[in-house]
DNA sequence: TAGCTATCTGCAAACAGTTGCATCTGTATT
DNA sequence: AATACAGATGCAACTGTTTGCAGATAGCTA
């Protein structure tokens, strides 16, 4: 996302009554600085990380993650763990396959999705939030006999 | 399922080392009675309300229900509240379309994920449950103005 | 620049689900 | 019918996330 971008997302949030926290900013922060998706606590501890002097609620961590989900800035994505990861939006776009044996992850082409987002908006009008899932099953290995591993 | 088929399951399961337990009994037994999906808690109301007298653990009414996932006898959902419902599998086969601004839930055919399984098998090997699943995203009336009601 | 107010935050408590561990039991074997 | 033991149960403690509420503040308005 661009620099102006952000301005102009950051303005239109605030004509519908969305306000720029510093909490908000240091979630947002976080968020960009790991490459990768991001539990909770990750970003609470990269928020301690880089401002040792400053606290963030738990709580406010969660609200916020929710409401950048909400205007869809982030996804909130479940990969078999017992907690949600988070990433920013927009590039590295990809899915998941999560073994539900191993728990190994596969990551996917989204185009795969593109022909059931049509469908679902043609034949139902609904407009699916298709960005950065998981599809659970098991993998090629698992398939072949239970013996587990891993 | 008929009689026979659920017969040769518990059979087979018991060759792989499971066990039918009372517990695992009746928390198949409340599924069967609730004809439509039940929380962990509504199925133990259910258990309560039909014997009094037995008492079956939270822990293991999630444990039971995570074998019966596992063995593939149930469907785990998320309906966008906070708590996942259960459901036998077999009939009454569809998929849902959740609104997460509204939180309507629109039933839809299952058949518009076959191409997406097969996909998934041919290209990564993957097994994909994609059984009484959700997709989450905004309905016809949501995608419309923010007015939100419900 | 100060005032106003809807929105946001932090804290405490609650909730849904999981894990570790000691004990118990379903089932195969004799 | 008695034995043996892998696998299941119950309890307590814990984790991740949500909710209610009182007080704080972002950002509009003058
Ligand atoms: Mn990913
Ligand atoms: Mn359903
Ligand atoms: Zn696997
Ligand atoms: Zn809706």
């Amino acid at each position: 996302m661009t620099m102006s971008d952000y301005d102009e997302l950051i303005h239109s949030l605030r004509e519908r009554g969305h306000r720029l926290t510093p909490q908000r900013r240091l979630v947002l922060e976080a968020l960009q600085h790991g490459d990768h998706h991001m539990s909770a606590d990750e970003i609470s501890q990269t928020i301690i990380a880089h401002y040792p002097s400053i606290s963030v609620d738990p709580t406010t961590i969660y609200r916020t993650l929710r409401w950048l989900r909400d205007v869809n800035l982030v996804s909130e994505t479940s990969l078999g763990q017992n907690h949600m990861v988070y990433a920013l939006l927009g590039s590295d776009d990809h899915h998941h396959l999560v073994c539900e044996n191993c728990n190994g992850v596969i990551e996917i082409d989204p185009s795969i999705l593109e022909p059931v987002r049509r469908e679902l908006q043609a034949r139902y009008g609904f407009a699916a939030r298709l960005a950065h899932i998981s599809i659970f099953g098991l993998c090629a290995r698992c398939q072949m006999g239970d013996a587990v591993t891993r």
